[in-house]
DNA sequence: CGATTTTGCAAAAACGTTTTTGATAACCGA
DNA sequence: TCGGTTATCAAAAACGTTTTTGCAAAATCG
């Protein structure tokens, strides 16, 4: 159905190779004949066939996205802006973008992230959304295909990964917090440890407590989960402490969100009386009222690094061995909650 | 590198042919000999190259999601519901999806999305986010290739289509807040309304005014840009209108959080003095307070429909002439606000 | 028991590219 | 004029599958 190469080599009197040539510039052809040539493609509107190419240069020309289970529960725009950056890079390198989504029910569910490289529909993968302890890429390194861990420190792999700096953000929340004069500061972690921001930004809580304040009072420090709702009993607990703190982070907007709504049923006025901060500088922190002081997590720039740092990988431009970790800094939107 | 499928065929000590018997079920294969060959295959961690079937088979088992620029808009929700729904009926049925991203900044914009379909990178697409009067599926739909228009009515072209009934979701508003006895009921467009969800929902005001109360009052009427602030300024108008609505609806949860925040300084309670209906069931109805009875788009469930549609239109299942045109209807989720 | 069908597998062509190798013609310097 | 480049293009192999055709052996039948 579709125009073939024979079809533009016989519309432009040539042989298959030249238009070959010609498209990718991988022989001299006169110029007379290339114009002839591109003047074929364009009435023929003809692209080559991917399959047929891949077959021969062993390159897709796609990057893959494999989202496993965990990654459901993340906020909205966490995975969107992710995919969105994906395809920024992967448009700028002209490469397309390939999602895989685990099959959960499957008998090895990650087999399904898998098969994109072992089926080679696509020339690199970046993962995001493992847990601590999960290493479904563990086969992807050993085999030196292109891959980037995205969203986790790649400490327990040797493989190069993109990520927040959360313990940077944490440490930050607290020390603008601690600029504002408050000292009774809590933390309520966004949900369980074994993710590893999680675990990355109560460090950075502690480690700023200590820089700045000589320690982390424990009474302050609450272990939220991922429902919201989590933050709502917490908050009832901090505040009717003795020495009740004065600001509270949330690990997650959608548990500040909560956090404020409960200071006010316990008539405790936001920002006034209680500071609170949130993480992901989500849509909620800018819709709640008082609207909510966040940390920004840059998801959509780590998708474009992610992607340039995979193309590289695949490309040659830089070498698997020499692995990258690179680390964002968060960024802090100051609002009306604190 | 990767096993290949002769290296199959060497290791169970066949030939390649009666390895692909095997696997596709296309020929008879003894028992005994299939069993040796999946034990090969098992051993040897072997999936076919998707390049070289996809050169014999024609088909790259992928499914693509072409997203025009002005999807960029879009709630966030919305297009990671999309993309979510594919990703499940894919997986059903051994498809991948793919992301293809217009090139705002290329010459024809247009292209990049057919590419997928020129380059034969996919079996079939699903294009959403087009505004009135944009086709750049034309050339998909006269080559007939497998095409499934999302969120928009496929009036202006014979194709398929999974679209949410926004006029009905307009007029279920209406209809929920005249049965609690509201009769002054002002409508604020999401946005322009070269978008058509834009208009049908206003049409949908329309007709259910028109149904329940002899016709619609056209000072209700306010026209809402895409920023969240045009419900801010509208609010004002209205609320200052000499016979006054009692209830608004807002094109967007997003607009009907600032039709809120305008109502309270105004010293108007929500929901006793003014209630408030939004669309998009986004985060953002359910954290705002008071929360937002918003009408919700099936997001996920039409990006599934939509799927299943299109690998349908590909393996054969339905024909390209009887166009479907599915309409999902909305879902109105009370909650405090009306 | 011979003829026919069925079963199980192999050989080989085909898919649409890229790329290596080669051939021819033009050009150039001496 | 001539050997040696250089420029331009063509022929053909290769990529890893699927699929058509075919063939031998086994099974079935009259």
């Amino acid at each position: 159905m579709a125009a073939t190469i024979k079809d533009v080599a016989k519309e432009a009197g040539v042989a298959v190779c030249t238009v070959s040539f010609a498209m990718n510039g991988s022989a001299h052809v006169a110029e007379e004949t290339k114009k002839r040539i591109f003047e074929a493609i364009e009435r023929l509107n003809y692209r080559p066939n991917q399959s047929a190419r891949g077959l021969v240069t062993k390159r897709t020309n796609n990057i893959g996205l494999a989202v496993s289970e965990t990654a459901d529960g993340l906020e909205n725009g966490i995975l969107l802006d992710v995919i969105k950056g994906m395809g920024q890079a992967a448009g700028q390198y002209n490469y397309d973008v390939m999602l895989s989504f685990q099959k959960p029910h499957a008998a090895k569910p990650d087999d399904h992230l898998l098969d994109v490289y072992r089926k080679q529909s696509a020339d690199g993968l970046i993962m995001m959304g493992t847990k601590k302890g999960e290493m479904p890429y563990r086969e992807l390194v050993a085999k030196r295909f292109p891959f980037v861990l995205l969203g986790r420190p790649s400490a327990e792999c040797m493989c190069h990964s993109v990520n927040a700096d959360n313990e940077q953000g944490a440490y930050m929340a607290v020390e603008y917090l601690a600029g504002k004069g408050h000292r009774r500061i809590a933390f309520i972690t966004p949900c369980s440890l074994e993710v590893d921001a999680s675990q990355d930004r109560l460090n950075g809580y502690r480690k700023a407590m200590t820089d700045f304040f000589g320690g982390a009072d424990d009474e302050l420090l609450a272990y939220g989960s991922f429902a919201a709702d989590s933050g709502y009993a917490e908050t009832e607990r901090l505040l009717s402490l003795k020495d009740r703190p004065t600001a509270i982070i949330a690990g997650r907007d959608a548990i500040a969100s909560r956090v404020i709504e409960k200071a006010a049923e316990l008539g405790c006025k936001v920002p006034e009386d209680l500071a609170v901060v949130g993480f992901d500088n989500s849509v909620v922190s800018q819709v709640a009222r008082p609207s909510i002081t966040s940390i920004e997590l840059p998801m959509l720039e780590m998708g474009y690094r992610a992607s340039n740092l995979l193309i590289q990988l695949i490309e040659g431009g830089i070498s698997y061995d020499n692995t990258q970790r690179i680390v964002l800094p968060c960024i802090l939107h100051a609002r009306e909650s604190a």
